[in-house]
DNA sequence: CACCGCGGTTGATCTAGATCAAACCGGGGT
DNA sequence: ACCCCGGTTTGATCTAGATCAACCGCGGTG
């Protein structure tokens, strides 16, 4: 109720760094919000919580109240389909929001869980409803990053409609590389978080053929490969791999 | 400006059947809205267009101003990428939005073209989060429609990562003729708008592997294909093709 | 310390769908 | 009526990736 909240443990300059080194980097970095606004925010983003690896964040069919924005660590997103088909809809880093599906029917659609011991926070979604009436820049912001959401499937589509399986890898690594930049992390040296089998399923491909691109990307010297570790080697060749690089 | 607007050429009966039977079903015929509600609405829905068989409504790269509400006739969505790939990723019929992910970069990030003469309604996007602060209905509405989208699309992915060529042609069938009951038409029998090729660029095969698909299908006496024109023989066999139908 | 088991790599084979090629069909224009 | 021409069907072949199978390596556990 209280419009503003000094106290409460979290301060401004403490909010800020949270903020742009992390959990809220989507949901309030980018945007002009003034200090008042700022204050409001820490009144919406009210439960941290700790996931242990392996554990699920929600499952599919769980009644939807809240978003989830991953302050720290590493989580999957999948669809369970009837027949027992499975689809992994995503993988989530620090900054990124999760449940954004689960608004359409007020029940989450998909299943998420930990790759590693992670902190997210959770955002009432009626909170910020009610909050986003108040301050169009968070309303607007909002509705960008369900577009970006929109935007980042369509990517997907692609990938999965026409792309090969070196291309598929290829701008798999390169997707990582540039969030993790964009992080502050390294571009070219980083852990993968996810199994064979985990990337395959994501990009439509079996776990073999995954394991024989990395192979390949070795081989001709692009990336370096040990196990979850990778480094890459030569981001332009990894590029040109995309780019009408692999196909006839 | 007028919070209501019973004039305008437009009267509230008109609107409703307006609604419910093509433009704005998505926008304003599931939520409670009060009359003095769908008086706002008169206001925002501004332009309705014509867009002939074959004219683009709008391109990648265009300034984002207005999301559209395909009120009549066919719509294709398609990306280009910059090697020349394209991805359909979608095809919007009477009461379905685009727009939605140009919200993101307030530019349009793919390209809508007409696939038969179509109307359009034109929604200002400033005008629509202008007025969604005021009403919380419409807020919450929105919401659930691009929420709607996302979902949509992560059962294209599992679509295009995990299926078949037949259990992606019978999925299209299916949704189509969901898509056409709802509306009030035959679910059995309708016209296809698109091309094989068009289909095929969408479910991620293509055009030949489309048009054989169609022919197995009627062999077995699924369906009844002549040309653009199709008919559902078995609802039953067609659904069954995808649930553990046709993998091995 | 030996064992187990999961995740990963690698090889050999198989196949759904792509590719190449030819013929067909139907509607609009001269 | 004829001819085009884009869209479609159908056949023959090719191939990327799936499938099947064997093996490796390492981290946890009795």
């Amino acid at each position: 109720m209280a419009p503003r909240s000094v106290v409460k443990g979290v301060n401004l300059s403490q909010l800020k760094s949270a903020c742009s080194s992390c959990s809220l980097q989507e949901l309030c970095l980018p945007i002009g919000l003034n200090k008042e606004e700022i204050g409001y925010l820490d009144d919406l983003v009210y439960r941290k919580r700790q996931v242990k690896r392996g554990d699920h964040l929600y499952r599919a069919g769980m009644p939807f109240e809240s978003l989830y924005a991953v302050r720290n660590g590493f989580f999957k997103t999948y669809v369970l389909y009837e027949d027992g088909r499975e689809q992994v809809t995503g993988f989530q880093m620090m900054g990124e929001i999760m449940g954004l599906d689960a608004i359409s029917t007020d029940a989450h659609t998909c299943h998420a869980v930990a790759l590693e011991d992670s902190d997210i926070c959770e955002v009432p979604f009626e909170k910020l409803e009610d909050l986003s009436r108040k301050v169009p820049a968070l309303q607007h912001h909002f509705h960008k990053m369900m577009s970006r959401e929109i935007v980042r499937d369509q990517g997907l589509m692609l990938l999965l409609g026409s792309m090969t399986a070196d291309e598929r890898l290829a701008t798999f690594l390169l997707n990582l590389s540039q969030r993790f930049g964009a992080r502050g992390y390294s571009r070219t040296e980083f852990l993968l978080r996810m199994t064979r089998e985990e990337i395959g399923n994501y990009l439509g491909l079996k776990l073999e053929t995954v394991s024989r691109a990395f192979s390949r990307f070795q081989d001709e010297g692009l990336i370096e490969v040990q196990n979850k570790a990778i480094q890459i080697l030569d981001l332009e060749a990894l590029n040109h791999v995309i780019a009408s690089g692999r196909r006839p």
